[in-house]
DNA sequence: CTATTGCATTGACAACCATCGTTTCAATAG
DNA sequence: CTATTGAAACGATGGTTGTCAATGCAATAG
């Protein structure tokens, strides 16, 4: 994430004049700020933020049962909330037998946490 | 961010018993999970973000009709923007003469960038 | 001082998207 | 067969995103 503008002088100047020159913006810019807003606003609900904590903790894999009772939430609105991650490209599951186990993809949250920090 | 939960033994069970039983959620780490999730729903926009970007890099201030010719979006769309991340405590602004200047309140994204990374 | 110009915010509104619960369903295990 | 897991579908509610219009302020012009 790299802008390197070029903004014009932030100096006083008379009425009339324009404040400042139209400034093109790089297009590899929007497309790296679209992938990680894409990712933010997954991370932008406190449950969902919970749950890709709890995932990220127990790097296996959990099932989808166990993370019903932590949440005061019902079981289709936390699959919604999984499908959502997933759909982020945070998350991914994997069925074995009846259950399904979660995990967050590896990677799937550096872009963004290199660009904060 | 820590949770530590007892989470149940993923293995095979018959059916007919629970799959695990209920967890006390933490409360402090709700507090942290919802202030966490405010600043990344903030970040979860494509123009918030690029500004929060442009904002970052020109550590100062920015002047607002600087920042209108980067977005295609009008003036105002770009102050409700603003406005967002300021209620987000991301950002906050400064007026000087005609111009109001804004800039990223250092260690706003800390929090968040600690849990990403 | 008053009028005018320009910058930024605010409000009202339409269109769209998110959230959540209830219900339903496919798949699997016993 | 029945019981269970997890996901999909539907609808009700509420929140976002964008525009235009109106307002609040600062600074210059007369």
């Amino acid at each position: 994430m790299s802008v390197d503008l070029q903004l014009a002088p932030k100096t006083k100047r008379p009425a009339g004049e324009r404040c400042c020159d139209p400034v093109v913006y790089p297009d590899v810019e929007r497309e790296q700020a679209r992938r990680m807003a894409a990712v933010a606003k997954a991370l932008g609900d406190p449950i969902r933020l919970q749950l890709v904590d709890v995932l990220r903790k127990h790097a296996g894999k959990v099932c989808v049962c166990e993370l019903v009772p932590l949440f005061e939430i019902s079981q289709p609105t936390l699959s919604h909330h999984l499908g959502k991650l997933r759909a982020a490209g945070i998350v991914d599951s994997e069925r074995r037998g009846l259950w399904a186990y979660y995990y967050v993809i590896p990677g799937a949250l550096e872009e963004l946490s290199g660009w904060l920090s």
